[in-house]
DNA sequence: TTGAAAGCGGTACCAT
DNA sequence: ATGGTACCGCTTTCAA
């Protein structure tokens, strides 16, 4: 492995200097610079990033927490945070924690330990206090889909509420009489404000029964499936469903479908995220768009600028949903 | 931050006998121990694994490169490496490169100055001679889902050939007299061996002929959409659809489904791959199962093993495949 | 403008 | 069994 005494040897200089023009850092002449830059080039030396890091404090590298990479919503916010990381020569560590408090907790200390610059967490179960502690130790925290009302941890959020308000009055417009809602589980902060957007919107258009919502404790497929079977069990006249997301609108439509229900003439059907499975069905899902990408992008911005040591002005930043309007509906 | 030093003053020791019992190295008194370690519960003291690594050569992080985590393919693959990296203490970078040179290159290179352990790559486009550069320079390199004839690169991929044999078979079973291919582009590796398995099969069982095949230049669903309405103008007998992957399968769905042609009435679908979303569609897609979550493990296990400096015995794991029986055949 | 040298937080060799 | 100390490769202060 070259070394920057390697450099130093070659051209001359002292350690000092060379590190100086690597770095473009204080005063260097002319001379030691060309001389310096050709030791470069002919030894092919790469500074060792590990060695820069111990000294100079920073790993250029961030850690990213999410339940699940394998759950459609991430790989598309990982690749938002990746490919603003990779602009700027920093470089991100994959942790997945299956929603599993033991393994949040393992992953923190392990990027800590790895002195990581900060963090972007997206976990529906993680310990308040353990985000809290970072935060008061001001180690740079980024928090996706949930507020932490207690603090001023800066979080991405999208208008969940808003959201479903949008859906259901689609609904409402493409002629539905009885709305049902599948909703997620209320401990995950997207749910609840879906969940509450959903209920104002039927209160202000008259369509609002309780029995018409089927409390699901996940959101995957087979949860929309067995929310879809218990609402209909229940009520046989509903003609429009809000699922909480994307998963949950597909096992809709498969419960519908196997009942021989017709998604749109006889249901109509919308869904939220708008992962990208949702354009690939038969019928395709009506959705409500979150912008995915900017979420993992502003993630990573805000990050940035913590770790930049410069002032966050807005601790939530809320983004705009839209309504893609598909075959479902 | 607190450091060995302060273990080492609390505890009366020296920071060696403290660097001893952090790593169960060599000898230490029951006494010393027992200082040491309520010292370090006290501090609550983490080693700082830059500086361990500087000293002791292993930063015990893995880099991924992959081309595309977006890629219904690759969350599984992600998934599965960084199971088997957490287990051991071990942790992934995650890099994408859209199979852009610059990009791979650029990565390689970052993964080196940052000391990975090794590296994991899955990439169509990459320059050989780039991996056989790392492999030369014994840098631990492991590869997915292609083979390097001209060296002994450790490569994981499953039996691409078989599978297509498999898929063939089983639409001739279902009683399929017409069989026409979706192939993807022929630089990739696996696009290569799925259309010589169809060959093959086409020839062993009599339904070959050139004019059913398309030629893709990649493997979105818009080229199964494209592919499938390009098969369909040139021939209207095809009674059955072998797609080169589950994404072009499902575009061909979407193709078919907007023709009014009944899948499996009319023509039955096989595609490969069972990525999530071939379970998903409706009606949902008979596939050729790739271990995807095996393919990723057993290339980190056998990254694990170079990086430990064990021989590797075999340099090629060919991984078998499955027919998953769905809707669609 | 330059260089010597003291860290950064560990590891591991060599004495004792 | 233990401790002193010279590294690992780079940054940064301080003096020249």
């Amino acid at each position: 492995m070259v070394t920057i005494r390697d450099v130093s040897k070659l051209s001359g200089c002292s350690v000092a200097t060379v590190s100086r023009v690597i770095n473009k850092s204080g005063y260097v002449s002319a001379d030691a610079k060309q001389a310096i830059q050709k030791a470069i080039k002919e030894l092919n030396y790469k500074p060792n990033t590990i060695a820069r890091s111990l000294s100079g404090k920073k790993t250029y590298t961030v850690g990213l927490i999410i339940p699940d990479i394998m759950n459609p919503f991430f790989p598309e916010i990982a690749r938002a945070i990746e490919d603003v990381a990779s602009e700027i020569g920093y470089t991100v560590l994959l942790c997945n924690t299956d929603d599993n408090l033991q393994k949040e907790k393992n992953y923190i200390d392990v990027l800590q330990t790895k002195q990581v610059d900060g963090i972007i967490i997206a976990s529906y179960t993680i310990d308040e206090q353990q985000i809290l502690n970072l935060y008061q130790d001001r180690f740079p925290v980024v928090v996706l889909d949930r507020i932490f009302h207690s603090s001023n941890i800066p979080a991405i959020v999208s208008k969940n509420r808003e959201g479903s308000y949008i859906a259901v009055k689609h609904l409402i417009d493409q002629g539905c009489k009885k709305i049902a809602h599948i909703a997620g589980p209320f401990e995950v902060y997207a749910s609840r404000e879906r969940f509450v957007g959903f209920e104002e919107a039927c209160k202000k258009n008259t369509c609002y029964l309780p029995s018409l919502i089927s409390y699901q404790n996940g959101f995957h497929v087979s949860h929309g499936f067995d929310g879809m079977n218990e609402l209909l069990d229940k009520d046989s006249e509903i003609d429009g469903v809000f699922a909480g997301n994307d998963l949950m609108a597909l096992g809709a439509l498969k419960a519908l479908n196997k009942r021989g229900i017709s998604v749109p003439k006889d249901i109509k059907l919308v869904g939220f995220d708008n992962t990208s499975l949702s354009a690939m069905t038969i019928p395709s899902i009506t959705t409500i768009k979150q912008p995915i990408y900017e979420i993992g992008k502003r993630a990573m911005n805000t990050l940035l600028s913590i770790i930049d040591g410069k002032k966050v002005e807005k601790y939530v930043t809320e983004l705009d949903v839209e309504l893609i309007k598909r075959e479902s509906s």
